[in-house]
DNA sequence: CTAGTTTTCGACTATGAGTCGCAAACCTCT
DNA sequence: AGAGGTTTGCGACTCATAGTCGAAAACTAG
């Protein structure tokens, strides 16, 4: 999250082949090693690692034909980070927005979709929310992200209605002044876990008791 | 789907590491070979593959210790087959019930524990219903495929509006007499399509216009 | 034709979600 | 200090969806 767009970190190609398209950061598994490892490895090439504030496993791709020059299997992961957190990266690197991607390298495009996917879904049935907004926000701020990662309005009020009934918001009991033109101040808000749990999606269907 | 369970396909292996052990049924991906192609190929020694009504990738296994002999990464897949289909299967291979799995070699058992979990919330939010019921099926037969697969109670009734508000299922016209002794002979009902489609889980939040 | 069985439908209720407008709280300018 | 403007928060209303329950419908067996 940057700005009011959900952006994604990109680095252009030096050599053939795509040269000068952009790519995921990612490489190698070493043996021995785990996946998740081998991916935080790679990140920390280009961005502080501990600034990521989820991981998760995407998808397997290992079509031949998805790389031009081999035949490589690759697994992609989604990783967040907190809107407000804004690591130095390399100059061959970018945060670029989701919505407009420059041209991508192999299949990088399909997966930076499929991400965008995956964070839309879980952000419908889970406290996903935490990995996206800062430690503390307002609910005028929580809305902004929603609005960026979801790609249509949401509505405030039912934002607040919602997360709070499913206990995943709680107020801090602070308030904060509004931006430029006075205004009432906003209460500010903090997610009550900082580790993804699902909002059970199958309370319909069961029987009350 | 067998029976009133939900059961998956094991073979038990013959030779160390695991010996006696019960495996999920795979193997090795040939240079070249798509994902699913390889899955497809290793499945069709046991089965026969066009039988299968859904498959998709679940997740990938790499961390080093899931074999004991060597360092494997693994990507499984979760594939479904219709109730009432029955496939021969050879010798070392069995049906086995989700619900009591034998002793499993790997970290089999850990997949099979998340492919039923996959299952479950493809359920709630999707038509994927198609994949485990016969092509025709009265509501009382789908409530019990509902039921094993989700592991509670459902409501006969509350299923029918939903899936049909949904537009997920429809009736044929036809009806069905009932078991042994007599009633009220059941309506036949058949899904609309036999392709996945997620039923939009984001209506949430979302204006209405 | 009657009793028993099974399925289906409708009415009622509860809960969650969308909309709207006003009150609350604050700033700035006069 | 007060008036007007601005932003946030809350409550009431409405709509849609889901859970419960009981009775009607449709059939079989005797």
């Amino acid at each position: 999250m940057r700005d009011a767009t959900v952006q994604v970190l990109l680095w252009q190609r030096a050599r053939a082949p795509h040269r000068c398209a952009w790519s995921l950061p990612g490489g190698t598994l070493a043996a021995g090693e785990t996946l998740e490892k081998s991916i935080r490895r790679h990140l920390a090439a280009k961005v502080d690692v501990r600034e990521l504030s989820h991981l998760e496993q995407l998808a397997t791709y290992g079509d031949p034909g998805r790389v031009t020059s081999a035949w490589e299997v690759a697994t992609a992961y989604l990783g967040l980070v907190q809107l407000g957190v804004d690591p130095h990266v390399p100059d061959d690197t970018r945060w670029q927005p989701v919505d407009r991607l420059p041209p991508m390298a192999f299949d990088h495009g399909a997966i930076v979709l499929a991400g965008r996917e995956r964070l839309r879904g879980k952000l419908s049935y889970s406290n996903a929310g935490f990995a996206l907004a800062p430690p503390t926000f307002t609910l005028g701020e929580l809305r902004e992200v929603y609005t960026a990662a979801l790609g249509h309005e949401v509505s405030a009020t039912n934002l607040k209605r919602v997360l709070e009934r499913r206990a995943v918001i709680e107020p801090t009991g602070e308030r904060r002044p509004s931006g430029r033109a006075g205004g009432r101040p906003a209460e500010v808000y903090r997610f009550r876990d900082t580790r993804l749990s699902i909002t059970d999606p199958f309370a319909a269907l069961r029987p009350r008791l």
